[in-house]
Order: C-alpha cells, then sequence, then structure tokens
DNA sequence: GTTGCGAGAATGAACGTTCATTCCGCATCA
DNA sequence: TGATGCGGAATGAACGTTCATTCTCGCAAC
C-alpha cells in the first residue's frame, strides 16, 4: 500500500491535520459530491476547526484539486510502475488490467472520487494535465499495439475507451451489488476485455 | 424524434412555460451538476421568474426527479421498441446496441444528464424504480443468451455492465474529442462488444 | 364596440438559512 | 513571556423558497 493512500485513505486516526482533511474530504467529495460537501462538514469529519483547513488549503476549490492531483499521480503511478518494456504486449495487457482492478478494490474512495470528479469544471489546468498524462500513457500502449498489429485496426483512443469504459462499468456494478467481484470474474473479465480488441 | 425530446431539447424557442423549465434545468444540470446549478439560474435561463418554476414544480428535487424519470422512460422506450421476440438474440444485439448509440447522438444532453445523475442520492423512490426497470430489461435479455450458451458463461448483471460500461466509455470519449464517432466505428465498436461477451 | 371585472398565471423582491471564508481569542509550546 | 497554531463564532454572499403584487385575457354588461 503506498504512501499516498495510507494517509488518506485509512481507517485509523490519522495524526497530521493535513491528513485528516484530505482524508475526510476524499470520503464526503465522493459521496455527496463537490458541491454537495460544505467545509464545516468535511472540518467536523477531519476532526478539527473550520478555520483550520484554510491554514492548509486555500479555498475550497485549491482542496479538491489537490486531491484529484495526487490520486491521480498515484493512481498512474501504481498501474504502470516496473513493467520491462521487453515485456510481450499481451502480457503487459494482463499486467495492466490486474492493476486497475486492485488499485479499485485497494482504494474504493479514492476510486470513486476519481470517477466522480472526471473533467469536472472546477479542475484547473495543472489537474488537467495530470488527467492528460493518464490518457497518453494509456494511448502509448496501444498505438504499440497497433504497430505489432495484434489488435483490431482502430484509434487507439477508441481501443482504449472501450476498454477503460468497460473496467469501470464492471467496478460500479460490482460496487451496486448487481454481482461480487472474486479473481475468477477478474480473470474472465480480462479476457473479456482482450477479446473486445485483438485482432 | 420523440415527443418528450422534441419538447426538452429542442433549441428553438418552446412556448410552454414548463417545457421552457425543464429544458433550461436539463442543460444547467448536465453542465453544472445539481448542487452547482442555482433555481434563478434555472429561471433566467428558461426565460421566466424565479417564483414561476414553484408554480410547476414543488421543489429542487422534484425538478431533477421528473426530468430523471421522463428522459430514463423515454430512453428505455425507444431502445426496447418494436423488437420481435422472435428475433435471433444476436441480431438483437446488433438492434439494441445501435439504438443506445443513436439515443447519444441524438439526444447528447439527455444522456450526459442521465450518466451523471445515475444513482445519485437525491434520486426519489420513484426514479429509482425506473433505474431499475431499464437494468431488468438487460438482464433479461442476457439471461436469455446465456440459457441459448451463446455468450460467456457469467452472470448476466456482470455482462451487461461489460458492454454498457464500455458503450458509456467511448460516448464520453468521443464527446470529450478523443475521436469521431461514424457509421463505420460504430459498427466496429458492436462488434468489439460482442466479441467481447460472445462464446 | 367599449368597458369593467374576476380568476388564474407570472413575477421578483424579500425571507430565513446555509455556505465559504475570515478573524480573533485562547491554548500550548519554548 | 512571546510566538505559534488552532478552534469556532462571526461575516457577508448566495442559496432555495415564498408571497404580496402585477399582469393577462376572456367575457358579461351596456
Amino acid at each position: 500500500m503506498g504512501k499516498v493512500a495510507q494517509l488518506y485513505e485509512s481507517t485509523e486516526p490519522v495524526t497530521g491535520k493535513r491528513e485528516a482533511i484530505l482524508n475526510a474530504a476524499l470520503q464526503l467529495f465522493t459521496e455527496f459530491g463537490f458541491h454537495g460537501t460544505a467545509m464545516p462538514q468535511v472540518a467536523e469529519r477531519a476532526g478539527v476547526g473550520a478555520g483550520t483547513i484554510y491554514r492548509y488549503f486555500t479555498s475550497k476549490e485549491a482542496l479538491v484539486n489537490t486531491l484529484y492531483r495526487d490520486w491521480k499521480e498515484f493512481q498512474i503511478a501504481e498501474i504502470l510502475r516496473d513493467v520491462p518494456p521487453a515485456t510481450p504486449l499481451c502480457e503487459q495487457f494482463s499486467i495492466y488490467w490486474h492493476r486497475l482492478v486492485d488499485f479499485a478494490m485497494e482504494f474504493p474512495v479514492a476510486f470513486g472520487f476519481l470517477e466522480l470528479h472526471f473533467h469536472a469544471s472546477y479542475l484547473d489546468e495543472q489537474s488537467r494535465e495530470v488527467e492528460n498524462r493518464g490518457q497518453q500513457a494509456m494511448v502509448g500502449y496501444f498505438k504499440e499495439c497497433l504497430k505489432l498489429q495484434i489488435v483490431k485496426n482502430a484509434q487507439a483512443e477508441f481501443l482504449g475507451s472501450m476498454v477503460i469504459g468497460a473496467y469501470v462499468g464492471m467496478i460500479k456494478a460490482s460496487r451496486a451489488g448487481c454481482f461480487t467481484l472474486n479473481k475468477n470474474l477478474i480473470t474472465q473479465a480480462e479476457v473479456c476485455c482482450w477479446d473486445a480488441i485483438k485482432r
């Protein structure tokens, strides 16, 4: 478990006030949305005074952007870490797939947060840039697949949107209680997604 | 084009005040979210006084629920209309797929609205029931596919979540400007989704 | 043809509440 | 004692909603 996550999504009491605020805001923004969450509510859940939040963040927008950037960066790093460039692309697909699912299982609140605030109007330039970096990494992978002609001949962005869409749909449905995700089902889903795009 | 849509998502001036309010609210709730939209803002875009809204809807929540129910019901009806029960299931898949895409293309704002407010906390019992009806229709279809063993052996809800997820992911990405949806690409996407779940 | 009337529709200023943010007094350290 | 970090009451803006008032228009009366 990464450091960021340990601090933000831990249920154990958090000593640092900044971390307590980020942790509380993550939960509330995910449950009620950005505009649906009041700052005093964040303060109460974090166990700090309302004014204290403004010692660490200049505004509500700054808070949500810090949250988005930190978690998106952490997610991207978790997905991409330590994959030798020589790894066969279909094997890479399997690795990325399981890491995507692992992230959603290990950090369900953060997954929901990133999903809910994706492309939101109050995200700033910097947050959007991080968002873009993740997109570019995915597009890069599918472009390599296209070069080797192991996937259907279509735009990399298109192939990516289908796979990520299926991933998000599956996670959300399992979260809604439609079914229970286990190891078998996750691997079955991986096969489905590969079948969808393979040549 | 259905009657509901003609009234709600038309860019032409709308005569009825109720329709003007629904039309304005649809746009604003989709762009800024429920909590991010102020009622006077809705009134202004609708070209009516703030108080007038409350002659037609008892509250902001009632407004968003009316919008959600009407559009969800319309969407379900559009997808399911006139499919003879004897139609082969793989052909039914093709029909449903194209209707899903057609809906998103014809009513982009309504598609975004339904997507954004799916499972939102301020939706009431009745809205949730409509939501459920759509889910049940989809599950019913995949259960038939399972009976005939033309799809991979997995829960109907699971298969559905992958296909709908891919659909939503594709539409959102194309909306974000990642690529342009044309007839070829839509059919290619259909093949991808069928490949994903077919036995 | 003109006028006056009544009822429903529409209005927007005003209300109480809640919001994001500020600020000052108070602990807690050195 | 001075400095620092914090809490939560205070603040003004903005919110959803209300309501006293105005507007609209069909029609009866003459």
